[in-house]
DNA sequence: GCCCAACTCATCCTTAAGGATGATTTTCTA
DNA sequence: TAGAAAATCATCCTTAAGGATGAGTTGGGC
């Protein structure tokens, strides 16, 4: 299989440095699998380009003046429905890796790329597939665990107080996050609304709070509505 | 600098296949970088030859007879603390790289890869870093937009009305999900109680309830807190 | 059979919450 | 500069919530 025979990928440039752009497309222009379309030097020339000349795939520079890199994500997603958009930048953080991932980046690059991994990485891309600098995966899987954690179950101290609830006291307490008065609890359990306030005194006691929002906020952060 | 002058990376293989486990043996055997210290045909084993070996990296298989590989891994973590986990397995499951990262493993690697890739990932592992196959990573990165997603409230009518919140507004309402009175609330942001009572009743028409406690608790399942 | 925990209901009292309405000041925008 | 939105404070009134206390009724477990 001769690589002369796939069409090259066609690919948009976004990067505020001009000596970068040229360089870069000067590098890629020596190779028959990519095509540099067109450049920009900030965010909204971008997004004009990017409508335009619908590339396969936008190589997006973070740092840029006045709108950055991930900022500007979502209208050039909106330019150019067709193009992968992988972000081509300096900065190895977390944060930055993240966000643009979120805002629907195809693949994180750094600068210190080399050039035939660039080419194979706007292959890739284009072929559908998410591209990550090696350098950063360890920052990807530890965005990861914290994104994880969030939906787990942390089983705290107060998530074993609400362990301690009667059935009873379970189902005054989900009435009570379900925004519910007293008397509506009673209504819909079929009780008497002083065996109600019974009940929320005794949860309130064991969760160990003076007041029903403080229970509902805690059975709502510990899923127990 | 000599590869020689540093230590060899001390592995421990844990997979059922017999054969597979000789051929890699000997496979990294031939390379003075690493130093096959041990191996291990199922996950009870695999906790005792780690506990003696203590060694750096653990390359764990994922099918095995019994218990399977992501679920021995809290065990094994606790046999060898100092070790780093890498599964080596034959599933590109997105599914099993995220319960395997959750788990804590240090890095997902497929039985593809090749000799030299896998010692240099063993070195990186025992490095620090997290070591993904590159055929891994899009659905590393799919893992982490699903996970991003559950800690987001994808633009509900509630989030929408949450928006519409002024921030004096917030500031009472983060005050109601703590559990606090609006005497107490009034007394934090040094303003008259009957000012908090104002903004509370803004809150609950934008908010479209009629009780501070349903407030609470969707600010909380929104995570405004 | 006795005891305990859970569930039930009640009364009395104090404080908190919520609704309605009106008013002043500031700040930002059309 | 007029107007809107936000933030501030107030009064009056009704209802809800919370604390304290006592007590009757189940259903298991020892």
């Amino acid at each position: 299989m001769n690589a002369s025979l796939v069409p090259p990928v066609r690919v948009l440039l976004v990067d505020d440095h001009t000596l970068f752009r040229r360089g870069l497309c000067a590098l890629l222009s020596r190779d028959a699998r990519v095509l540099v379309v067109g450049d920009a030097a900030d965010a909204g020339q971008g997004q004009r380009r990017a409508q335009e000349l619908q590339p396969d795939v936008i190589l997006l520079d973070n740092h840029m003046p006045g709108v950055n890199g991930v900022d500007a994500l979502p209208a050039l997603r909106d330019a150019a429905p067709g193009a992968r958009i992988l972000m081509l930048t300096v900065s190895e953080d977390e944060e930055d890796l993240s966000v643009a991932l979120r805002n629907g980046a195809a693949g994180y690059l750094l600068k210190t790329t080399e050039g035939e991994a660039l080419v194979q990485a706007l292959q890739r891309a284009h072929a559908g597939d998410s591209v990550i600098a090696p350098e950063m995966t360890s920052k990807l899987v530890a965005a990861y665990r914290g994104a994880a954690q969030q939906g787990l179950q942390t089983s705290s101290p107060v998530a074993l107080a609400l362990e301690s609830l009667s059935l009873r006291e379970r189902d005054i307490l989900r009435g009570i996050a379900g925004g519910a008065s007293n008397k509506e609890i009673a209504r819909n359990l079929a009780i008497a609304e002083t065996t109600v306030k019974t009940h929320v005194q005794h949860i309130l006691q064991k969760l160990g709070v003076s007041s029903r929002v403080h229970a509902a906020v805690l059975a709502s952060e510990n899923r127990l509505i």
